[in-house]
Formats: structure tokens, C-alpha cells, sequence
DNA sequence: GTCCAGGGGTATC
DNA sequence: GATACCCATGGA
């Protein structure tokens, strides 16, 4: 086992804010299989346990960032400081752009549960199986080539999506991403059948850490309603008010934002 | 703007 | 256990 210290970290709330789908529960910690590795992981306290190696860990949660300037800009905002001292430590994850791109577009009118189950599927059908039996790594771009067993993970109506994905989607066209304006790779990812602005922004936020990107689901249009609005409004207007309003951090700002939303009640 | 495309989660009975 | 409604949506 591994281990680093740190401070303003929450295992819990980072891989159970909705952004990251390849975990399950393991005991006292997570087992987590993404980028050709598979691990356990736990926090006690400050300290970070892990069977794999740390680069990767400080990579995968994006903890080289700093995140305190993050957080001295996010807690000017009242509700957000209210959403930042409550789910302290939830830090942005720096994803797989692949495996990031193919759990959102199964995200679309779905549900966090479901996401998993399509994810696991299409790991168990396509993917290689680990080291440990019964669990698969998520399928290279070029793997995901048969639309009947797409249907048969549970997908619906995304399946065409995920199959067109699939063969369009190579390496040079996610690494042009990485290198494109935030406009300029949200218009390369709009061009994917099944890709609109909400996963676009997604994919930009979690895979590419692009800070502009502002997605809008249900939850983030009711909240933004509620306390900034005070009225109802079209999803591409709260877009650009978030954009614009959260700024630099529109992002990270989102991710609060949903988290807080979601958990109330 | 409206409607519809799997299907599992969830609340309510 | 049935049933209705909901959902990290986009396309027609």
C-alpha cells in the first residue's frame, strides 16, 4: 500500500459527486479500474491509501492542482461557500477522455445507477478482463463494433451513439481536443451523433479540465432557477450565465453546485 | 417549442 | 408487486 497526506481532499465526495462512474464500494474503500489500472483505494483522515502508484493517484484526482486559490475564488459566492464548506475536498477528477466520453453519452436522460450498470456492461462485453477475474478494463476507441451487443448492455436509445462514437473516435481525434480552444473542442465533440452541449461540457470538464465548460442538467437549470434567477429559464441562457457569472471557475463551481442540489432533502 | 427514444431508480400505495 | 413518474439529453 501506498500512501500520501493531504489536505482539502474527500475521497467520498469526489468519486460520489456524479462526474466519475468506474468505482465500486470495497469494504472500508473504493475499488476503482480506469486507465488500464485497477486498484483499491481508502482515505482515513488525511491520509491516502492505495495499491497502485502515486503519480498516477495525484494524476486521476488532480492533486498537483492548487486547489486553495480554487477555494479562496469559489467562497466569495455565498451559496457556493455554503456547498464548499459542506462537501469540503471535492476535487474535479482528470479522467480517460474515452471512457469519460462513452459513460456520458449513456448518461443522457439516464440515471447514476444506470450509468454504472451500462458502463460495466460494455467493459465485461468488449473490454480485456484485469488480473483479477470478473472485473474488465473499459474497451480502447475501435473495440466497441457490434450494435446488437451495444442494445444488450442496456443502452437504448444510445446505442447507435456509442457505435458511431466508436468508429469515429480514434487517438489523434482526442488529442486534437486537448489542444483546441474550449469552443473549438466543444464544436469537434458536437459534431458526435448523440453529443450536445451538456456532454460536451462534461467530457471538456472531466477528461480535459477545461474550466469553461458549464453543464446544465436538471439539477443545475433548478438551483440556478432558484437562487440566481428567480425565474425559469432556457437551458442554453443558464449555460452562458454560469459560464459568464462563475468564471474562472465555472466548472468547478458547477460540480458544487450539483453535488449540493442533488444531496438536499 | 414539443415530443419521443431504453430502462432502471424511486416514491407511493 | 403494481404503477406512475423521473432522469448528468439530443434529435427530429
Amino acid at each position: 500500500m501506498n500512501s500520501i497526506i493531504l489536505n482539502d481532499f474527500s475521497l467520498q465526495h469526489t468519486l460520489e459527486s456524479g462526474q466519475f462512474f468506474r468505482y465500486t464500494k470495497d469494504n472500508d474503500g473504493y475499488r476503482i479500474i480506469t486507465k488500464a489500472q485497477s486498484f483499491f483505494i481508502k482515505q482515513k483522515d488525511q491520509q491516502l491509501l492505495f495499491d497502485t502508484n502515486v503519480d498516477f493517484v495525484k494524476e486521476l484526482f488532480s492533486l498537483n492542482e492548487d486547489f486553495n486559490s480554487i477555494k479562496n475564488h469559489l467562497i466569495k459566492d455565498k451559496l457556493i461557500s455554503k456547498a464548499v464548506n459542506k462537501y469540503t475536498g471535492l476535487r474535479l477528477m482528470k479522467q480517460d477522455p474515452w471512457e469519460c466520453l462513452i459513460a456520458f453519452i449513456c448518461s443522457s436522460a439516464s440515471n447514476i445507477p444506470k450509468i454504472k450498470k451500462n458502463i460495466d456492461l460494455l467493459s465485461q462485453k468488449f473490454g480485456k478482463e484485469t488480473q483479477e477475474k470478473g472485473f474488465y478494463y473499459f474497451p480502447k476507441q475501435g473495440k466497441i463494433n457490434d450494435l446488437k451487443t451495444i442494445r444488450a448492455c442496456a443502452t437504448g436509445f444510445r446505442a447507435e451513439y456509442i457505435f458511431n462514437a466508436n468508429q469515429i473516435v480514434n487517438n489523434s481525434f482526442l488529442n486534437k481536443l486537448g489542444k483546441l480552444s474550449y469552443e473549438d473542442a466543444k464544436k469537434e465533440l458536437m459534431q458526435l451523433k448523440g453529443v450536445g452541449e451538456k456532454i460536451a461540457d462534461c467530457v471538456l470538464l472531466f477528461a480535459y479540465g477545461k474550466q469553461e465548460a458549464f453543464p446544465v442538467d436538471i439539477w443545475i437549470k433548478r438551483v440556478i432557477e432558484k437562487h440566481y434567477l428567480g425565474h425559469k429559464a432556457s437551458t442554453k441562457l443558464i449555460q452562458q450565465f454560469g459560464q459568464k457569472k462563475f468564471a474562472p471557475y465555472a466548472g468547478y463551481t458547477q460540480q458544487y453546485l450539483y453535488h449540493w442540489e442533488r444531496l438536499q432533502n
